[in-house]
RNA sequence: GCCCGGGUGGUGGAACUGGUAGACACGCAGGACUUAAAAUCCUGUGGCUGUAAAGCUGUACGGGUUCGAUUCCCGUCCCGGGUACCA
């Protein structure tokens, strides 16, 4: 093969791994540049074509850049917790943490051996996330790879959170700052002159029975209120500050599921998995102050490239709305009703007052003779999900409560109703009604038979309300003859001088709700003392204890009780490193019973083990010789087996391995095993230290040094299971951990920052490397996490900022969001073998030993569909079936053909034939066409179909655009097209298909157009015999501005991100070179450099050809030379009235006057202008000629 | 309903600040090479009229601004995405 692809590949593959060509390190001499994937959650299902779209985009950029001279930081990682691992782990019982490492990792280990879990449901090998991720040429830098469930990297998604929970919101400073700056001001002042964002009734959810305050307190305390209050007190007060709280929120919860529910996740009042009931539960939850960011978040967006339709669907959900709060004062009571409207300058057509029904006055205020009716229809509310009562929008309904408020301005009585289309999440759950202002309180009114005051001037509001903001007001006191702007102004003045309210923007964003009652996710470092309160107080560990490690569970599912799957871990209680061993059902160690339920293996693993003893290496010599009881005074084993590893040494009591790693740790796979292995016995509470061997000869002692650091700061196993609270019975003080695990966006939220400093075990990273790398320069991801990940990150990069622990507040200074690519599936249309059967009765049967599968084209499904659903004509059906069986009788001689007279026969009540169209695998069809012996091979089944074919004696199947996804069928993987055209093709083909912001079907059709490319450039430095071939003669000047042209087109629209154009540039610029047949090496060698971002293995290969020693990642990206383009004549187009007519051949140097004349001298002008006087002449120099006639 | 995108050949798409519409590729048609096929190469390819030269027409539709509009403005239609009793 002339053009090698698969040798080239794998050939650089290798190399740039070897010599780690994309390890990237800080160098303050050179400018950075951040460019960022968002990070893929490893399912089990693999990539498809469509994951690495984006992947490719920024690997594009990053290798650019680098060219460009940049130190490019190009990371990737795993986003690892998640449901499905945890889903999967419930049905098999299989770790969470093993199925990850399987999808990340691959299902086979280094031996070829199938690892457990290593196989898909459907019995495949998992080929693993980073096996096909290196088949794509990635540039990333592997070495600083991060995965949200590893405990090193949640030990500071911990960290931050306890960073969160010590904040509060500063309003005069408009930050968060900690939580000791708020205890210090209540310690001087009480909270007089505290500003902070806090829950508005913080006061009245204090548990009262607690507090020495009266029923009426409205949340002043003085500083001797604060000193006086204990320790319990103070930390409730506190939390409804702090910016990270727990709360008793209303969740779905779902018994039969046994889990709380996201609200999309439910519906009619069903869940949406399974159909079992949901209910509403007050549940105590974690939640996270980011309304208090509400504005900073909207501002922030001004600053930040991005797309402009992610930035609006922020804008949105947050839901900034500048208006008014007001109070109405309640007849004959204390209490106040307080409303928020962003049409204060309407409140002379208030003719009503809606409450939500859950607000807490309605019960108060609702007079004896409407109690009844009101507490039913608030419990006919509570039975409706809030997606129920979106559902039926058009129902108004409500009740009169009985009782009345008092207009602050007219003094009219106004009567207060509830209603569900209030909602008590918004605002303050109350509004004044204006029904000739707005359409929900007019259809209010309308059907209630309220009044509905005019308060526009001249306009009708009989048919509906009048809402907009241009309508002048009337019947309006002080604002009549005013419009919006003006009106609201002044009404807000008024509002404020009475002193019933004041101008007020209003945020739609909720907080966060931010625990989960899942398994897989990262626990909070959090743990409650039980028995000495029962209000259970949360404290946080200390931060030298983190990571907090998921404890073993046996199984991953809620406790009947409803409490999450940690809560299983018996005795899982906060202590001292190391975590307490969490114990099986009758406190079984469970590696015990592994050993128990694997004996052959186990017993093998002893032998194995006592054979490595008995030939120990140099290395493990040298710590052996050290580390043996005698010298440490701790019981350390050598080889010693441990569940299915043997570890080459290990301190049991202090639960800390010893591993030597030879050369194979270097190698990328073994290394990731080595992880993994890690990270398992992390679980379990084994923390392992890793030297080299070169480590160990060279450094002894220091090596030594930190064995033994490590040893005595390790608390012991048997001291701290003899102090674990729990174990002395019950009693005071036991601290239980939280049962709760963060939501999946935690360890997403910050990322980002971890890759700047991947392995720093002291801090989440080291300012100077956050000040280095800074702020993302690319992001590339999806626009479906608009309102969760790309607003949390966000979210939590201000907190970061505000406490100074990095030097920006926007993540992701550029972002691009690729659009998805859908799958092309095809379909196949199998009859009902019930109808053919029952119909063909009629006129003849057919007597195979088994009715075949019988498929037929989509003609005929959509006509028995049709004709099914028109008028049910059987007659046609029964002759169109006859016209079916023809050919399989042709085909099937064997089978035997009579005609039959059932007497039984109901005939007046044929069944309609039906056809049912299924997913036939795409790797089954070609161009539509299906491969009838692979369909009949892939289900039992259709081993003896039959199929309706056309003409050419072909099936042709049907097809549709779809999401790819394994049940569809449709799914191309990128390792096919790889192995079949190899990835240069494979990323120059993806960005060919078009813009990448676009979402597109996926279509193979192009794939050898681009394929064919690479050839042609093969062959441009290539003979017929595959000889390499270059001269280097000098170019011409006609080859120097190909290359010239080409290289301001590449650089011009990579800088503008314009993906696709630059594979047409680099066309046109190897169709050109062909032509000129140049093979020359001042032309190649600057070609390959532009290739090299696109096709970088292709580009390598022949960088090395020419005689380069150092990878052309590291070239100059090639200098444009304006001198080459210039060229002495320019062919005008000379159009009249806007049309083009002919080209005319003038020197670029002419001026305007000069171009003028020239043209008017032409010949062919006077034949266009038809003896007449041109008007004007327009010319745009080295553009158009335009003569006006 | 509201907000944001988008409508260009048979197909994916190009045309960057108004200046030769359809680059580049796919597909299709014809041809060369070949026993044949594949591969490769050459030619043509928006539509209509025409043997041709050429002409007309053409960027969803209708109008406007302009010497000139795919591009800017107004109105209409269609498609996609987001979002909703948000007061």
């Amino acid at each position: 093969m002339e053009y090698d692809f698969r040798q080239i590949e794998q050939k650089w593959r290798k190399r740039w791994a070897d010599n780690k060509t994309y390890k990237v390190t800080e160098d303050l001499n050179k400018p950075k540049f951040y460019a960022l994937d968002m990070f893929p959650y490893p399912s089990g299902a693999g990539l498809h074509v469509g994951h690495p779209l984006g992947y490719i985009a920024c690997d594009i950029i990053a290798r650019y850049k680098r060219h460009e001279g940049y130190n490019v930081l190009h990371p990737m990682g795993y986003d690892s917790f998640g449901l499905p691992a945890e889903q999967y782990a419930i049905q098999t019982g299989q770790h969470p943490s093993v199925t990850t490492s399987v999808n990340i990792d691959g299902g086979i280990d280094e031996n070829g051996n199938i690892k457990p879990g290593g196989l898909d449901k459907d019995g495949n090998v998992v080929p693993g996330y980073r096996k096909q991720l290196d088949l794509l040429g990635f540039s990333y830098d592997w070495d600083r790879e991060v995965r949200t469930s590893n405990p090193d990297y949640y030990k500071w998604t911990q960290w931050i959170f306890a960073l969160i929970y010590n904040s509060w919101f500063n309003r005069d400073t408009n930050k968060a700052e900690n939580i000791s700056t708020l205890i210090k001001k209540f310690e001087e002042n009480g909270n007089q002159n505290v500003n902070a964002v806090c829950d508005d009734d913080w006061f009245a959810q204090l548990p009262k029975e607690k507090f020495f305050f009266g029923k009426d307190w409205q949340g002043d305390f003085t500083a001797t209120d604060w000193t006086s209050m204990n320790e319990e007190q103070q930390q409730l007060l506190l939390m409804h500050f702090r910016m990270a709280y727990l709360a008793d929120s209303w969740v779905n919860w779902c018994p039969a599921l046994g889990t709380v529910l996201a609200n999309d996740e439910v519906k009619d009042g069903k869940s949406e998995r399974g159909g079992h009931p949901v209910e509403q539960k007050l549940m105590r939850q974690w939640s996270m102050r980011i309304s208090a960011y509400s504005e900073r978040l909207i501002q922030g967006l001004d600053t930040i490239d991005w797309p402009e339709n992610i930035k609006e669907v922020q804008r949105n959900w947050i839901g900034r709305s500048e208006g008014a709060k007001v109070e109405f004062t309640i007849e004959n009571k204390k209490s106040k009703i307080e409303v928020f409207t962003t049409r204060p300058d309407t409140i002379f057509g208030v003719s009503f007052m809606t409450l939500a029904p859950e607000h807490e006055l309605v019960l108060q205020i609702a007079t004896p003779e409407y109690r009844a009716a009101v507490e039913q229809y608030i419990a006919g509310a509570k039975l409706k999900t809030e997606r129920d009562r979106q559902a039926d929008v058009k129902n108004v309904s409500g009740q009169f409560t009985g009782a009345y408020c008092i207009h602050p301005f007219t003094d009219e009585k106004i009567p207060v109703w509830i209603g569900e289309y209030v909602l008590i999440g918004y605002g303050t759950g109350a509004v004044m009604a204006v029904p000739a202002g707005d359409q929900r309180d007019w259809d209010f009114a309308t059907k209630f038979n309220l009044p509905i005051p005019n308060i526009f001037e001249g306009v009708d509001i009989s048919e509906k309300a009048e809402t907009s903001k241009e309508a002048v007001l009337a019947n309006s006191d002080f604002l009549n003859g005013l419009a919006y702007k003006a009106a609201t102004k002044k009404i807000i003045a008024a509002v404020e001088e009475k002193g019933i309210g004041q101008g007020k923007v209003n945020y739609r964003m909720r907080d966060a709700v931010f625990s989960r009652q899942r398994y897989w996710g990262e626990p909070f470092p959090v743990y409650y003392t039980v028995g000495a309160s029962k209000n259970e107080i949360p404290y946080l560990c200390d931060d030298n204890d983190l990571p907090i490690v998921l404890p073993e569970v046996d199984k991953y599912l809620p406790t009947e009780s409803g409490e999450p799957p940690l809560a299983r871990a018996k005795d899982w209680v906060y202590s001292p490193h190391p975590q307490p061993l969490s114990r099986g059902e009758g406190g079984v160690d469970p590696w015990n019973q592994w050993q128990t339920a694997n004996k052959e293996i186990w017993g093998k693993l002893k032998e194995r083990a006592r054979d490595m003893r008995k030939n120990p290496t140099e290395t493990e010599d040298i710590i052996w010789q050290h580390v043996r009881n005698s010298q440490l005074g701790f019981k350390v084993r050598r080889q010693h087996p441990f569940k299915e590893f043997i570890l080459d040494f290990v301190c049991l009591d202090k639960m800390l391995v010893i591993e030597i790693d030879g050369a194979h740790h270097m190698n990328d796979e073994q290394r990731v095993l080595d992880d993994a292995r890690d990270l398992y016995l992390g679980f379990f509470g084994f923390k392992t230290l890793r030297f080299s061997n070169e480590q160990v000869l060279l450094d002894t002692h220091e090596v030594l040094t930190i064995i033994k650091t490590e040893l005595e700061k390790r608390p012991s196993l048997k001291e701290s299971a003899e102090g674990t609270p729990l174990s002395s019975g019950e009693g005071q003080g036991v601290r239980r951990m939280e049962y709760n695990t963060m939501p999946g966006w935690a360890g997403s939220s910050w990322y980002f920052l971890r890759y700047m400093d991947a392995h720093n075990d002291n801090a989440f990273a080291a300012r100077e490397k956050v000040d280095y790398w800074n702020q993302v320069d690319l992001y590339m991801g999806g626009a479906e996490h608009a309102t969760g990940h790309l607003l949390y990150s966000r979210f939590w990069t201000k907190i970061l900022f505000d406490h100074g622990y990095i030097g920006f507040d926007e993540p992701f200074k550029k972002m691009i969001n690729q659009g998805m690519i859908l799958g092309r599936s095809s379909f196949v249309y199998r009859l009902s073998t019930y109808c053919f059967q029952f119909n063909l009765k009629v006129g003849l049967v057919i007597l195979p030993s088994k009715l075949p599968e019988i498929f037929v084209t989509k003609e005929i499904h959509e006509a028995i569909e049709n004709e099914v659903l028109s008028n049910g004509t059987r007659m046609s059906i029964s002759s169109l079936l006859h016209e079916l069986a023809k050919p399989i009788l042709e085909e099937n001689t064997n089978w035997i053909f009579t005609t039959v007279f059932d007497e039984k026969m109901d005939y007046e009540n044929i069944p309609n034939p039906t056809t049912t169209n299924i997913h036939a695998d795409i790797s089954m069809v070609d161009n539509d066409v299906l491969d009838e012996e692979a369909f009949k091979a892939s289900r039992e089944e259709y081993a003896n179909a039959v199929f309706i074919r056309n003409d050419e004696g072909k099936y042709i199947c049907g097809w549709e655009i779809e999401k790819m996804s394994k049940s569809k069928y449709n799914v191309q993987t990128p390792d096919e097209l790889v192995e079949k055209f190899g990835a240069d093709t494979l990323r120059m083909y993806e960005m060919f298909l078009g813009p990448v912001e676009q979402s597109k079907p996926w279509d193979t059709k192009g794939i050898n157009g681009v394929h064919n490319f690479l050839r042609r450039f093969w062959r441009l430095s290539h003979d017929a015999d595959n000889n390499f071939v270059v001269s280097d003669a000098e170019p011409t000047k006609a080859e120097l501005k190909t290359l010239h042209t080409a290289i301001k087109k590449v650089t011009e629209d990579l800088n503008r991100y314009s993906w696709n154009t630059v594979v047409s540039t680099l066309m046109i610029c190897v169709n050109e070179l062909t032509e000129q047949k140049c093979s020359k090496r001042q032309i190649i060698e600057p070609l390959c450099i532009l290739l090299s971002p696109y096709a970088p293995h292709i580009a390598e290969e022949l960088w090395e050809k020419l005689g380069n020693t150092t990878s052309i990642t590291d070239a100059k990206w090639p200098a444009f030379n304006e001198a080459f383009l210039e060229v002495s004549s320019f062919d005008y187009p000379v159009s009249f009235n806007g049309k083009t007519r002919f080209f005319l051949p003038l020197g670029v140097e002419l001026s305007q006057e000069e171009v003028t004349k020239a043209v008017l001298a032409d010949e062919q002008t006077a034949k266009f202008l038809e003896g007449k006087a041109p008007k004007k002449i327009i010319v745009v120099p080295k553009r158009i000629v335009n003569v006006v006639v």
